[in-house]
DNA sequence: GCAAAAGTGTTTGAGGTACACCCATGC
DNA sequence: GCATGGGTGTACCTCAAACACTTTTGC
């Protein structure tokens, strides 16, 4: 925040914050899980105009005293009915060229991108969102579609140079589970031998020394995710 | 932005924006140029509290019927009184965690990153901004030399993946400037021979067939930049 | 014993890094 | 002719990609 005060006479009416007439600020959420071994987003479907009746992020306009982080949070609390202790926010973008892409007031809106550990949502209990398949987007109001597609990039950029995909992945784990967690977001088939390799280069992975047994096959080992590996090699 | 407007009966205050106390919005920019050979940025000294006395990125509040990136280009015409047609202009990230930041009022500040090609800024002609090498910044109010160090990492890790260095370079340029601004930016020296085969690599580049006779040596040729190659490969 | 997922190494190619000399000019 | 920056090619090393078989379990 910069030097915005003016020395006597303001001449320029934007100094006059306490007068000047205020964007309103919202914070709009992209939050994505991996369900059904898909990446997906939960969607708001809109009961008011403009874009009545179609789908929109869950977002909420900033309080005078509230953190914007803050926000998000309370969007994903009130319009989806979670609670979001521990669940990951990152800030995505801020959208304030268009004067007019909400009708009703000047919105400047910032977005966040969440993630929900798999398994947290199992079937509609309670939680008011829709979930749809990254692929398979319904029409979305405003430019949301546009937004969650940044979004989704952002995260498959970040994969393997930072510790989001733990984000995705109940506590425990088995390196298959991560694995497909990975190939869910990035939307293809990894080389199980090379993922193996690279993860355990860049992840510091906590053996449990206990393994899983489930179906008709050898059961998996066990993980906790400890912390990123420096790799910078300074 | 998301589904806001509440059925009937809202109890939630912020649903009601009309009446709701805002926020105040305001955009700081990192306005960095390549001069005297260093990565420098261009500060303006408060006359006010808080930090009067102190050094502080250029900002103003955004007026209600403003793009960001208006009052972007806003604060650097009026704090410092440069025009700023074909200025590069990347929104870097959005502040609105601390509430007292600004003590005057509740701000939510938009940073943009800008890029002043070097030559513009050559004497102290009439422009109000104070320049400094990042490497040595005086005392910065609020938290901007976080700000100034995050833009400057923005900056480098987009080096060799975008056309960002041809917004510090005049319109024609030789492959050693082109070279010396990198190195400013990243701060470290590159080799002569690896970095032009680089260039060649990712930048499409005109060769002008022309060449610039300076000082007691070979002519340098000059070039254009055209675009970058895309080197995706799909 | 067979189906099904877990687990494990080696080879190859591309790209990044390190490195030294001749060229064209002004003085 | 010498000082100054302009301009060029090769060897090595690191890392990513491709690729197939054995192991352990449930039924």
């Amino acid at each position: 925040m910069g030097d915005r005060r003016e020395p006597a006479a303001p001449k320029d009416p934007s100094s006059d914050i306490f007068r000047m007439e205020r964007p309103a600020v919202a914070v709009d959420v992209v939050l994505l899980t991996v369900l059904e071994g898909e990446l997906q987003i939960a969607l708001i479907k809109r009961e008011d105009d403009p874009y009545y009746g179609k789908h929109a992020l869950p977002g909420r306009f900033v309080r005078y005293d509230e953190p914007i982080e803050t926000t998000a949070r309370r969007a994903l609390e009130t319009k989806g009915n979670i609670t979001t202790d521990g669940i990951y926010l990152e800030q995505l973008y801020t959208f304030g060229q268009n004067l007019v892409r909400d009708t009703r007031i000047r919105t400047i809106s910032v977005v966040y991108c969440a993630l929900l550990p798999s398994g947290i949502i199992s079937g509609q209990q309670g939680h008011t969102f829709s979930w749809f398949p990254i692929g398979r987007l319904p029409p979305l109001a405003f430019d949301h579609r546009d937004i969650v597609h940044a979004a989704v990039e952002r995260i498959r950029t970040k994969l393997l140079t930072s510790d989001i995909i733990f984000h995705l992945l109940p506590e425990e784990f088995t390196l298959s589970e991560l694995q497909r967690a990975c190939e869910t977001i990035l939307g293809r088939a990894l080389d199980k031998r090379n993922f193996r390799k690279k993860a355990a280069d860049v992840y510091d992975l906590q053996d449990l020394k206990l393994s899983r047994r489930e179906g008709a096959h050898r059961p998996a080992r066990l993980y906790r995710f400890v912390r990123l590996r420096d790799l910078t090699r300074a």
